[in-house]
DNA sequence: GAAAAAAATGAACAACGTTCACGATTTTGG
DNA sequence: CCAAAATCGTGAACGTTGTTCATTTTTTTC
């Protein structure tokens, strides 16, 4: 039994991380815990520093998880629609809804802030740089003219639009609208940048 | 000596805002102390408690005094500028480099959240909708047949696009880009917008 | 000027993230 | 298969938070 260690290790991360998420999806980011954590994974308390850096190397995998499953979700949105402009508004609209369907983790992308000056890890950029590129391919087919540098910059444009319409849709201080009313601006924006 | 006794509250829960203030502006809202504030507003620790309910109502007032002198910058930009896509585009560049040129304040202004499903007073609301209303204004002007309802949105989804650009250009995950590339962006935007 | 009212104070408390000496468990070497 | 060595999980303990409240200090009242 060599690997038996590592393999416990293992369960015992997915464990802590399952349960991560759980707390966060269910009381939000501001309501977690490394006592909750460590209970609802049945393991001591300082266990959870056997397995991750600190609380912070925990929320990242968190949103790393919520990341990935919205990435999926965007790129089955892709598939689904033909043209370009179809497929933007496809994923506009996936990502307003992933937002109102997981209002907990996908505030946690957000609201999560690294202490002092510190960076996130490179392959959590990463990650979010494979999520922008959905939109930058989209964008490409629209205008295959477009080098580089004014893809990216167009992408970055287009998604932090998007991302304000729903960030500020959950935002309790401003004016909330209905579901119905959020899509009907969202269409409109999109229309208007595309 | 009547209103002694409130004068001196009243100097002391200034005292106690400013010192706040200054706390975040220099070190962000992530590094405010209710020990550092009252150490440096020269009185006891617990006399915060007499001024304020608790430390989210010191951010609150932190917030709002922000929200003033983004407002006050906002409303000159509408004045200075003749046409409303000129005061659109004033407004939008107002606030990229009040952001640029108050992070931590401006970051504050998002990064706080109230604990539990507290809402934030209704005073505070009232200041947002008054500084949306410098946008909402520049629209009539632009599309003077918009009723309420629709202006309303068209206002909230203008300042979200914007916010969202401004908003990711701060956000370290994301591929930074430089002062003159954002103004760029934001123009383009604007333009797409309006 | 003394008694009453009010306010400022900081020690004390609870809750948090994080550490670390200890005992338990697994791996190793024969 | 066993004892020694290496590794790991544990939770008590520490430092740092926000918040409270009995006590002290100041102000007001008569």
């Amino acid at each position: 039994m060599a690997g038996k260690r590592e393999a416990i290790r293992e369960d015992l991360t997915k464990r802590l991380l399952a349960a991560a998420v759980k707390r966060v999806e269910e009381h939000g980011l501001g309501a977690l815990r490394a006592r909750d954590i460590t209970s609802d994974a049945g393991c001591g308390l300082g266990t959870i520093y056997k397995c991750y850096a600190d609380l912070d190397d925990v929320i990242i995998n968190v949103n790393s998880q919520t990341l990935g499953q919205l990435h999926e979700a965007m790129r089955a949105a892709v598939k689904g629609a033909d043209t370009p402009l179809a497929q933007l508004k496809a994923l506009a609209f996936t990502y307003l809804d992933f937002a109102l369907d997981n209002k907990n983790l996908w505030s946690a992308l957000f609201d999560h802030i690294l202490p002092d000056e510190q960076e996130a890890p490179e392959w959590h950029k990463k990650e979010i740089a494979s999520l922008l590129s959905l939109i930058g391919k989209a964008l490409k087919a629209i205008d295959p003219k477009l080098d580089e540098a004014a893809l990216s910059a167009r992408t970055r444009t287009y998604f932090a639009a998007v991302h304000g319409v729903v960030s500020l849709s959950l935002d309790d201080r401003f004016v909330s609208v209905s579901g119905e009313a959020l899509h009907l601006e969202l269409d409109n924006l999109v229309e208007r940048l595309a």
